[in-house]
DNA sequence: TTGTATGCGTTATCAT
DNA sequence: ATGATAACGCATACAA
């Protein structure tokens, strides 16, 4: 009786009576429904595994926030999993998404990074790009690429640098917009890893420039900021001689001078679309594959300028 | 015999065959042990709960890293649990132990802010300052305090300006040294939050000072990064007119022109030590009180110099 | 060295 | 509307 009425509340058959008399104790005895018997009587633990890297970088933090709000809406905790992103990255992933069986997660929510993912028993979302196959959420840079490029064009840009990870989505839409403005020819692109160390080298490289570019874009603020010190080292003025954006929207973005012009992620929807997506798919195993592009927020700031010819 | 073998090994009375036989099956059949059985049987969870201001503050990940890593040694799991440390703080803090004590977590491990702490019948962990009556371990802020005004002083520094949240426990440190070496009088104490904005406020006080302090000891690498950039600004050079100390050893520190000298507060000590004290108290529950504290290190850069009289 | 039986707290089914 | 009972998978005490 007790179960039912706790289950069923004032929904099921109960006496008014019985169910008072229910959550009278309920409350006085402090009782909580077991986790594990539950777990193990169901078959469903209520929880789903996120599997991370291991970088130290704080935008992970803002995401993770923000899926723990987004899965307690439908009732699910989450568990965390990280693996080494250095030499033995595979078997270090492997492991991970070892251990979440081992706790009889639902589902899996990973970066869709992993050139081979495990089979897995259970459903596997991924998060940061569309990959085939799998549930995804992810902001839409291809989107971001045609718009940023948009953007500087149309004020008055002419000559852009893109400094990135240039395998990554985005950046073959910055070259289709920029092809189709003619200005692709005026470009460079800096391929290389997303480091503070890279964005030195890349401002170090314009300061050598005859024709310097009048507008860089980075592949992350981390980029941004550490660009925007080296150009203050090389006496290079942001904006007026060279206009700087940025990706990720950190909060260090608003600590430098001038304030960063950069474009958000909205994590907060991404968290809410992934459990979207994961409740959907938990509930109906059928569905065709979800996939689900994220507009990216353009945070209009400082070291963005229209310049004139 | 399965169960048995499996929690045993070699070590146990068992047949080397039966044990082949069972290591086989296991193999073939891709065995776990079911996390939520065992924990219904033996009453543990194997879970150690985190409980975490929901800030968006990037240490806080290099935090749970260290702590993932530390208690999977111990074969403990994290789960977490954020509050809002807004208007509602106290029942949101109060929500978070709550749904730990429904994931049959065995300990408990949180920043030690709250007033009033809600009654466990688990452990609870200070981790970040010492308080009484609790097991705690937390960066040693008076060492900090001292060493800090000790380096300064020998580097010729008299007039030392402080930033940050006054009560903490480093400020009576610091204000304890600098009257041993009698500068006291000629220092300055600005209390306030710990953020970029009010780090912009100093500096802009110290401009208008008549007579500037030559050195300005920051509560947080952000507030010193702020610190910085507006410095510049304000044409004052760091470290030439002002040495700039941080704490933290955030990676933005050495994205910044000069990077910025600063305090580390070793995550990953502190993370090993927040797992041995958990560990230790749960296995012998009548130890007398733990308390560690963790000694900081400094990180030497070029935001601090030496002035000559 | 191995086999058997019990119960952890829950939910679901069936009977009343 | 309520009561009785089985079963989830495991660890353990005890018997053999």
């Amino acid at each position: 009786m007790v179960s039912y009425v706790l289950r069923t509340g004032e929904k099921g058959s109960s006496a008014p009576n019985t169910r008072e008399q229910i959550m009278r104790a309920v409350e006085e005895l402090g009782y909580k429904t077991d986790f594990a018997a539950r777990a193990l009587r169901t078959g469903k633990s209520r929880i789903i595994g996120v599997v991370l890297p291991r970088i130290n970088q704080g935008y992970l933090h803002s995401l993770v926030m923000e899926l723990e709000e987004a899965f307690r809406n439908y009732g699910y905790s989450l568990f965390y999993s990280y693996f080494h992103s250095g030499d033995e990255r595979h078997k270090s992933f492997g492991d991970a998404m070892d251990r979440m069986s081992a706790m009889n997660v639902e589902a899996i929510i990973t970066p869709g990074l992993q050139d081979n993912m495990p089979d897995m028993s259970i459903p596997v979302i991924i998060w940061g790009n569309d990959r085939k196959g799998y549930d995804c959420v992810y902001p839409d840079k291809t989107a971001f690429g045609f718009d940023v490029i948009k953007r500087l064009y149309e004020n008055g840009h002419r000559r852009i640098l893109v400094a990135g990870i240039i395998e990554d989505s985005r950046y073959a839409a910055m070259k289709e917009a920029m092809c189709r403005y003619g200005i692709l020819e005026q470009a460079h692109f800096f391929d290389g890893v997303a480091s503070a160390k890279n964005a030195v080298v890349v401002m170090r490289e314009i300061a050598g420039m005859e024709l310097r570019p009048t507008a860089v874009v980075f592949h992350s603020d981390e980029m941004a900021v550490s660009g925007i010190f080296e150009a203050y080292r090389l006496g290079i003025k942001v904006p007026q001689e060279i206009s700087v954006i940025g990706y990720d929207n950190l909060p260090i973005g608003t600590w430098v001078a001038p304030m960063l012009t950069t474009y958000d992620q909205r994590f907060d929807v991404m968290a809410k679309e992934l459990a979207r997506v994961t409740v959907c798919r938990l509930k109906n195993p059928d569905v065709p594959r979800l996939s689900v592009g994220i507009e990216m927020n353009y945070i209009e700031r400082k070291s963005f300028i229209a310049i004139t010819h």
